[in-house]
DNA sequence: TGTACATCAGTGAACGCGCGTTCACTGATGTAC
DNA sequence: TGTACATCAGTGAACGCGCGTTCACTGATGTAC
């Protein structure tokens, strides 16, 4: 729609209060939580009146939505980036993606919560999250991409294999569904390490989390032949 | 104390009303997770005044710490009775500590998320939460610890090495760094394999979790030379 | 064994607070003729 | 270009609700002599 290009006033003012009110509540999601997220909070910040965030979002739960999708956007061009800043050599664009993903974890701590931790209890995230969720990976993917086909990998039963044809097909993989397997193994593994480091599991035992990280992704890059 | 050997009728109704007054918790948990767990929610599941409950704890955090420390006991718990009944096959006691801590997951996915999901806004763990916590990566280390020595792997760098040492020596592992930093990162690979199946994140990619599960203990088994 | 006293569980009212959402409204900004 | 009308942003009051915690109290249960 040309009314998202040539904007008149109303409409660029409209967009930066909805920017506005996102920024607050991404501010104040830091302090207590996606479930104590509120939104008189968030208008009390903004010197609006509560009722007033109602012609921005109909509800506490899209504003949420927002958070989400943004977030997941936000992760996903932050490891896009990495990715295309890293060149052409599989595992250093497999390391860009995966150091990426960690550095962002790391300086939004409370959106990646929101992302990756508990779930809001009586909140169901709605379909257009799964796009934008969706980009993170196929940024983890890229090195694989790159490398293209692979020297193929014992085949795991029949149910497994489809599911990882089937992420490869959605992908752009030309890989033996042993290597998606561990593809998708590698991913959880990262938001495992990430999700440890950031909630405080590792607390007392990794003291170094930097080199620890570092010796994962190699790992895991051996793992995956790149 | 002998008290709590021969308690007397007073002591015993204390236990009992402690012990429901932390059931009803757990299962008001499972409705609004633990940002929304209410004193009075709890009191009114159990026909009390809400202010009776502080006889029994001193505030609702006192309360959300014993439902920690009570989840990773039980968790522990589980996880030590199938080492035990899995005997002496290294990948054996693995497969079934896995197998017991994924289970119990989805037996409590609300205690899972409130131990390993996001961390509480404005609560902090007191250090009571830290012994029964430990006795979950005893419980993983437990093949590890059957197999003894196990052939060495490449040394990580130095201060990995010196956490890894630190923790087989935790552990009572006699086993190499390299080694030691594998069953870390196995165990991070574990809770992120969980947390990715309850938080809902492989929804449309893996279809058959038990079988994908299986594969990846596996492979970690391999990982780790059991 | 019987009695006096101390301990404890549970009550009910209250404090002060914050929340999401609705509604009728005012006034400013844009649009169509 | 000027005017009449429609659209929209923001106000302020209100609804009905739930929360954690404190406090003075009643009555039952245990303990010491």
């Amino acid at each position: 729609m040309l009314s998202h290009v040539v904007a008149g006033a109303r409409e660029r003012a409209r967009v930066a209060v909805v920017a506005a009110i996102k920024a607050a509540a991404r501010r104040h999601l830091a302090q207590e939580g996606a479930a104590g997220l509120s939104l008189r909070a968030v208008a009390r910040e903004l010197d609006m009146v509560s009722s007033a965030i109602y012609r921005y979002f109909a509800s506490r739960d899209e504003l949420l939505t927002a958070l989400i999708v943004d977030g997941y956007s936000d992760l996903a061009t932050a490891a896009e980036r990495a990715v295309a800043r890293a060149g052409t050599d599989p595992r250093e664009v497999w390391r860009a993606a995966c150091r990426a993903i960690r550095d962002w974890a790391r300086r939004h701590p409370h959106e990646y919560a929101l992302l990756y931790g508990s779930p809001v209890p009586g909140y169901a995230a709605p379909p257009d999250t799964i796009d934008p969720a969706t980009r993170v990976y196929a940024a983890l993917a890229a090195g694989l991409r790159l490398a293209g086909p692979r020297p193929p990998t014992p085949a795991p039963v029949a149910t497994v294999a489809r599911d990882a044809e089937a992420v490869a097909e959605a992908l752009g993989l030309e890989v033996d569904a042993g290597r998606v397997v561990r593809l998708l193994a590698a991913s959880t593994q990262l938001f495992g390490l990430v999700s440890f480091e950031l909630f405080g599991h590792t607390k007392g035992v990794v003291s170094d989390h930097d080199a620890f990280f570092a010796d994962r992704v190699d790992a895991m890059a051996d793992d995956l032949a790149l």
